[in-house]
DNA sequence: ACTATTTCCTGGATGC
DNA sequence: TGCATCCAGGAAATAG
């Protein structure tokens, strides 16, 4: 389940691996809960561009894109070269003839120079770098064919992770950077709120990045029960979440994230923070700090993991 | 303007 | 072994 440090260790060895590329071809699956623009239009928009940077905004994977020639709208549709005989009959059919007739007007006049392609994992989205030979994963919604010679795949089993495209106004994240906040600011943002404060830890509207996982986490380190109202929170105890948060996004992306279920790095490696849970995941097993049953309570719908003696 | 609840998805775990 | 059921979770949609 990829969070903020999961995203920051993908997007750094995404970076490493195709900074430089040119997309030369994109397929796109038929399944289209995966994509949030019109699959025309990512189509155009990835077709003949160069990525120039990848990074991460939130729980978003963004990679800045420089046109380098007019869309080749015919070619951007079609399946990679060489892969349609070994891709599964169903996938090879996924072509998008009307939404590419009506976009094919439309987007290109509004193709500026700049643009961005955004993904967003969702709980088991995947970006592989790889060569073409490559078996196609099952749950592949889309392939990038890169200028070096090896395909860029979003693979996603679940269908929760989303693909987007943005122009030249750019991608903008709601919310804002946990690791970039100052205590000012972050204590501004739980004024007045009368939800639980785990709930306000997983509103990407308020800061983004933080889900379930690092919320638990960061609740324990700073004392404070995740039912708490956000409003009734001192800003002492405010000030110590803001510096848990802090603590634990950074330890986290310094062990290369979490892996709980199958997340991998865009190497295909895990991470380790897993090991450094303090309540994530540990329900019945004793505190590390006091030996008392960590418990599990169900909050907006997530499980939330806490030590009844340590926070209050 | 907020807040709470429901919905979308599949694979792995569990129960009978 | 097989089959049904439940659960995981981010964020959008819906309801209050």
């Amino acid at each position: 389940m990829p969070e903020l440090p999961e995203v920051e260790t993908i997007a750094r060895g995404l970076a490493k691996r195709v900074t430089g590329d040119v997309i030369e071809s994109v397929w796109l699956g038929q399944k289209r809960e995966p994509l949030k623009s019109p699959a025309a239009e990512i189509a155009m928009v990835l077709d003949q561009s160069r990525i120039t940077e990848v990074r991460r905004m939130g729980k978003h994977i963004v990679f800045d894109l420089d046109r380098v020639q007019h869309a080749r709208v015919a070619r951007a549709l079609l399946p990679a070269n060489g892969q349609g005989t070994k891709r599964k009959q169903k996938k090879s059919k996924a072509t998008l003839s009307t939404a590419h007739r009506e976009a094919t007007g439309s987007v290109r006049s509004t193709l500026a120079s700049k643009a961005q392609w955004i993904v967003h994992l969702g709980m088991t989205g995947r970006l592989q770098v790889c060569d073409p030979q490559t078996e196609i994963a099952k749950h592949t919604h889309a392939i990038l064919k890169l200028s070096s010679g090896r395909e860029l795949r979003f693979v996603d089993p679940r269908r929760f992770g989303r693909l987007s495209v943005a122009s030249a106004a750019g991608f903008d994240a709601t919310g804002v950077e946990p690791l970039e906040v100052d205590l000012e600011r972050f204590v501004e943002l739980f004024r007045g709120r009368k939800t639980p404060i785990k709930s306000a830890l997983l509103n990407q509207k308020l800061l983004r990045g933080v889900g379930n996982i690092y919320a638990d986490e960061s609740l324990f380190r700073a004392g404070i029960r995740p039912r708490r109202r956000a409003s009734s929170i001192t800003h002492e105890q405010l000030r110590k979440l803001h510096q848990s948060i802090q603590e634990v996004l950074k330890e986290a992306i310094a062990l290369g994230g979490s892996s709980v279920s199958d997340y991998v790095n865009a190497d295909g490696e895990e991470g380790f923070f897993q090991l450094q849970h303090r309540v994530y995941g540990r329900e019945g097993e004793p505190c590390l700090a006091c030996k008392t049953p960590i418990k599990r309570v169900v909050i907006a719908g997530r499980s939330s993991h806490y030590c009844p003696k340590c926070q209050k």
